[in-house]
RNA sequence: GUGGGUGUAGCUCAGUCGGUUAGAGCGCCGGUUUGUGGUACCGGAAGUCGCGGGUUCAAGUCCCGUCACCCACCCCA
């Protein structure tokens, strides 16, 4: 049996177009983080173990990919039958607790309030699916610093941007905050070892409805009376955006003497609603927000207003994030309040390529100089070092196979032009130039070649027939 | 982690009730055309039927195991 050649489960090899779609996108981003005034970031692949658990929840622990010791260490943990002490490092899971560690790690080098970017790539012991790979790209903005409320407008802002210039516009953003969940639990006497529980839940009422959710906390064991009371402050009474302030308002009632804590998530989201630009979908100048008090987000850092992107015809969401004032602290010793958000960078792709945003692309080649036979293939060289000194993109031919193929191959590649150097123009100093769009061919001399093809290449050439 | 599905040529897939030498389309290679493509016609190469075991006179086909991939759930980007 051969070996595989698949690439592990979950990940994916790119050859050139996608890399090619890949670096379009991300500069687009990053264009649009930058203009936000975030400076880049990167991080290693790997982290030490300690750095990475703890951080993600139960769940998250699971899905971290593991780094086994090496040598003697490992020989002892073996022998020691310890798991705990078998694995030392762990793959990056995302790009937030990196960026806790490198604030902890650099405080005195950065600026007060830091703004940072990162697009790297995560890994996460899933099982794969559709949208979901276990490699995969995130694209983070974090505002790290300040308890103001500028952080979370400015990465709300930034994502929101980096969306638009891709020309994607029917995304929303769901808007919630883990102080108001907290709120509801309060309010509700859900014992605080359930809430977890009842978060992800709620958290589901998208998927399975209010029936669902309701059979589901049901069966949770929470009382007929505390399943109604959750599911009237959490349910939309419609799903139009316009409704929702007045339920933020009734929010605002439910908490009043009643959970402070609550309260504070309540009037957070009002000065945030306030402060940015509504817009509505799809078009909208402004930013697509909604209140959504069953959202609810799995990692378990969050401690503020949480925030995810929904964009429609897509299962998950892509992207999300939200304030983790508490994060930082666990490296630095000392709070310190941050606010992030994280796009998806492998879903944003999937929603494109449907959307047949990579429609047109260009070539990368400029001209193929053929090759006839292994004798000319100095001159060949020569010329396509000229042809490149005059800033041409140029491939040479590196097998003299029939001519006719090389055409036709050549074609398959994108490439319009193809120069013809064989023996009988070595003989006279010149060239073929053949356009394979027209299928016309000029003969020029070796030291105009490069000169003539741009003349060429400028000229509308329509295909014959 | 749970449930389901699929593994046959480079790719997409047929293969009947177990029965002779495992097929098709596309792609690839060659020829008609010795240095001018795309069309057409003709010809050709290519398979450890995922892997291991079992049942049988006989297994791509049935049984068990195993691995890989896909889909869904959980959870997430």
């Amino acid at each position: 049996m051969a070996l595989s050649t698949k690439p592990p489960s979950g990940t994916r090899d790119f050859l050139a177009p996608a890399v090619r779609r890949r670096r379009q996108v991300l500069d687009t981003i990053r264009t649009a983080y930058e203009r936000h005034g975030f400076e880049p970031l990167e991080t290693p692949a790997f982290e030490r173990i300690d750095t990475l658990t703890g951080k993600y929840g139960d769940e998250g622990d699971q899905l971290l990919f593991r780094i086994l010791k090496r040598g003697q260490k490992l020989d002892e943990a073996l022998a020691a039958r310890d798991a705990e002490r078998l694995v030392d490092f762990g793959l990056r899971y995302d790009l937030t607790v990196p960026l806790a560690r490198v604030v902890a790690a650099h405080r005195g080098q950065l600026p007060a309030v830091y703004k940072r970017y990162q697009a790297q790539p995560v890994w996460r012991a899933d099982r794969p699916q559709k949208g979901r790979f276990r490699e995969f790209w995130q694209c983070d903005v974090d505002c790290v610093g300040t308890t103001s409320i500028l952080a979370e407008v400015e990465v709300i802002s930034a994502v929101s941007e980096a969306l638009r210039s891709l020309g994607l516009h029917d995304f929303t953003i769901r808007l919630n905050d883990r102080r108001i969940l907290g709120g509801l639990m309060q309010v509700n006497d859900i014992a605080p070892e359930r809430e977890a529980g009842v978060l992800t839940i709620i958290d589901k009422l998208d998927k399975i409805g209010t029936g669902g959710v309701r059979s589901e906390l049901l069966a949770g064991g929470l009382l007929p009376a505390q399943v109604d009371a959750l599911l009237h402050s959490v349910a939309p009474a419609t799903a139009e955006a316009e409704s929702r302030p007045a339920e933020l308002a009734s929010f605002d009632a439910l908490f009043r003497e009643r959970s402070a804590n609550g309260l504070a998530g309540v009037k957070r989201l009002h000065s945030l609603l306030s402060m940015l630009p509504a817009g509505s979908r799809p078009h909208g100048e402004g930013i697509p927000l909604v209140f959504d008090p069953s959202l609810a987000r799995g990692l378990s850092y969050y401690t503020g207003p949480i925030f995810e992107i929904a964009v429609d015809g897509l299962a998950g969401s892509m992207g999300g994030g939200g304030r983790y004032d508490g994060l930082v602290g666990m490296f630095a010793g000392k709070e310190i309040p941050a606010v992030g958000f994280s796009l998806g960078f492998e879903r944003l792709l999937v929603v494109l390529e449907e959307r047949g945003f990579f429609r047109d692309e260009l070539p990368t080649v400029d001209v193929l100089v053929a090759l006839l036979d292994e004798d000319e293939l100095p001159h060949c060289i020569r010329l396509a070092r000229s042809m490149r000194r005059a800033g041409l993109r140029v491939d040479v031919q590196a097998d003299p196979i029939k001519l006719g193929k090389q055409f036709r191959l050549a074609e398959e590649r994108g490439i319009r032009f193809v120069a013809i150097l064989g023996r009988r123009e070595v003989e006279s100093g010149t060239v073929n130039l053949k356009d394979l769009l027209s299928g016309e061919q000029t003969t020029v001399g070796q030291s105009e070649c490069a000169a003539s093809l741009r003349a060429l290449r400028d000229t509308r050439s329509t295909r014959p027939g």
